[in-house]
DNA sequence: ACTATAAAAGACCGATCGGTTTGTATTTGG
DNA sequence: CCAAATACAAACCGATCGGTCTTTTATAGT
């Protein structure tokens, strides 16, 4: 790995805090020499501007989290063990969170929606992934024979995602668990009602 | 009405909407001017500040939502159809936002939490209210003989608001209802399975 | 209508914004 | 180990940031 690999790196992933914490209008270049320990000119050499560095900390978040995910439900065969593997992730993802400042998917959502096109489509093919990484456990356990084979996988992963992003603001705004976890609690209910045969 | 009640309120409104478009760091004193018409001189002598104006901005932004729901559901007298308002008023939520940009507590939580505890101290103020209304609401259900009297209020009111901010936040980033109606139908069905007698 | 008062305009402030440029270290391949 | 290439520091840029202040204009009570 080349000196210039390593030091985009340290810019993306130092940043990536930084941005999930304080947003991307909310964090400035002086914010991130302070994190990097770099000038203006050595972190000019790698990006040409500051919406790219956005860019790529927010590709790096979302990858972690993906690969978190992943690295969860893998060691899995039961698509009931997988789906109850996400949510052992949640239960504990706010005292130990990948990346400061929440969920970077719910964060960079929020503030680009209205006003940052790229980020927004960044958005959306994250959670594209999600949306498919649960709807194919749940085509998984039907194909396992352990969910009911009339069940709506889209909708269970829309209502997973939405229940777990909303669960994930709320219980950051009171600075309490309890909310996640409330929702987590439906969720795994969820599982046991509408999937299981 | 004075005069200068009426520009602190032209004020608040205008930047209510931009605050919710832009974020609190996104929007800048020349959007404000801008969209008020009026000068630094003349807003600085009704506000001390920025955040002064923001914080007005989101109390002005969420009474008018609690208002709203308020509204809907105050013409009924079972609970079920004042829970049915509300999931209808977020029907058409996104469509026809009283302020545009999404929901404010949403949109300000994401922003606020970790960065500004006055905002944040808002949000969980409006948080509250948006609970007890929905819990109260439970509850009176359970008095009327409609719902079954070991529902758990409080719990559905938790799921209630974190599932429709989930829904409302998938839903904005896909700029596509569908989401959001996927969640209200959920709720819909909660209703009938876990609260109805 | 007149006048005391309040509201708004507009110039101005230092600080900071994102970004560029130039010169100096420091890698890196031969 | 040396030279060409690259990475970084630091000074610098115009623009814009949030906020102040003085002056002019408009409002309100009498």
């Amino acid at each position: 790995m080349s000196k210039a690999d390593r030091t985009r790196q340290l810019i993306v992933e130092k940043s990536a805090h930084l941005f999930n914490q304080k947003g991307y209008a909310g964090t400035s270049m002086q914010d991130i020499m302070a994190a990097t320990g770099l000038t203006k000119g050595g972190i000019y050499g790698h990006f040409e501007s500051k919406e790219e560095i956005a860019l790529q900390a927010f590709e790096h978040a979302a990858a972690l989290l993906l690969q978190l995910l992943s690295d969860s439900i893998t060691p899995h065969t039961s698509a009931t063990k997988k789906l109850e593997a996400l949510l052992a992730f949640y239960k504990t993802y706010l005292y130990a969170p990948p990346i400061q400042g929440g969920c970077p998917v719910l964060n960079t959502s929020v503030e680009a929606d209205d006003t940052n096109p790229l980020l927004r489509a960044g958005v959306v093919r994250v959670l594209n992934k999600l949306h498919k990484s649960v709807a194919n456990i749940v085509r998984l356990g039907m194909a396992q024979g352990e969910f009911r084979t009339d069940a709506d996988a889209e909708r269970f992963a829309i209502l997973f995602v939405s229940m777990i992003e909303g669960g994930v603001m709320v219980s950051k705004a009171y600075g309490e668990v309890k909310y996640l976890h409330t929702v987590l609690g439906h969720l795994q209910q969820l599982i046991q009602q509408e999937l299981e045969v």
